[in-house]
DNA sequence: GACAACCTACCTACTAGTAGGTATGAGTAA
DNA sequence: TTACTCATACCTACTAGTAGGTAGGTTGTC
């Protein structure tokens, strides 16, 4: 097998262990329910993955890295902060739409029965989305685009938790709640 | 053995099972978990909940009596409207001293794996306890002690969407992060 | 004697994980 | 060119342990 098409299976591993995760949880699936998806067997993700751990883990620092790269082009562009607001959101709403929640809010649900590794990773990487967050509240009021009382930690604290929330939320209700949610938190911080 | 002993291990059993819920999801507990902290067999949880499915719903249906309860004693009280507003955050709080989740959280984050009489039995729930929130906050902002913008309806979402996401965020942060929440919560709605 | 509440003993299916073998291709060396 | 070596990426076949669940027996109380 040529270099690359080892790389496209321990990502697509990756890939479905993260749809797979977001959709039921971490004792929600298997290597079973990856090696089915793949047409493999499961001593392969095993090669990959030598342990549950290390694919949890690896789950985690792609999504870290990826938001970080997010959040960097974001910071890069010249726009209000309302729409830079609406960018934040979205990245929910792609989740909403396959019914699925995010990953802070999976990892923290089942955080008592992780292995340590994961735990700290889960802190890291929703430590990394909050100072993301708060600073860019922070400057989204001087510049007097947004409008909180308080604090912005605290304003970061409650945004979070809401599309957390109004994510989880949709599963029994509709996909109207969560845009009724964002809607709601707009109408407070957008001045 | 005598009736109040099988009630009771029954009612132990439902105790038990609800905090392993709350504590580790759905499908991060066993019926070894149960018997193993009860010291009794396997098959005994059986004869009462033949099905993990039956334990799941009578969990749902016991705290939907119990929030219900919890609603009718609150209504029929004389308090001021951010008064009510923190007893019923007071609700979440207590999961957060334990580090648990709430039971919403719990089951929407699980959502997918649930037989579907637990689907059915959450939605009953939630929409329960969504009803309650909505009116509640309605008649607070008609005698004009609660103020926000919008319907009853979006801000029962974004209030329900916040604990709920706020009581899970603990787990990465510290119980603290809940009350700044709360706090940030009550700045936009008590008047 | 009937029934409730428990038990022992078992079942099948699945869990994460391991040991060891095999096919393929790249790199080197005669 | 051929032949040897090596690593990668997969495989078969297996393990011990756990999952939810069942059949049927025992015990204590009305």
């Amino acid at each position: 097998m040529k270099m690359d098409e080892k790389i496209d299976t321990k990502k697509q591993i990756l890939d479905i262990a993260e749809d797979l995760l977001l959709d039921r949880g971490y004792n929600g699936f298997s290597y079973k329910d990856i090696s089915g998806a793949l047409n493999i067997k499961n001593a392969s993700i095993h090669y990959h993955f030598p342990k549950k751990t290390d694919l949890g883990v690896a789950i985690i620092q792609r999504a870290s890295n990826r938001f970080q790269k997010w959040a960097g082009s974001l910071d890069s562009k010249d726009l209000p902060s309302s729409k830079k607001l609406d960018e934040f959101c979205l990245i929910f709403k792609k989740f909403v739409e396959q019914k699925q929640v995010c990953l802070g809010g999976a990892l923290e649900t089942d955080f008592k029965t992780l292995p340590e590794e994961m735990q700290e990773e889960t802190r890291l990487f929703m430590s990394t989305v909050f100072q993301w967050l708060e600073s860019f509240l922070m400057a989204g009021k001087k510049k007097g685009e947004l409008n909180f009382p308080g604090t912005a930690k605290d304003q970061a604290l409650l945004t979070m938790a809401s599309l957390q929330g109004a994510i989880q939320i949709v599963r029994v209700t509709s996909p109207a709640s969560f845009d009724a949610t964002v809607k709601q938190i707009k109408r407070y911080v957008c001045a």
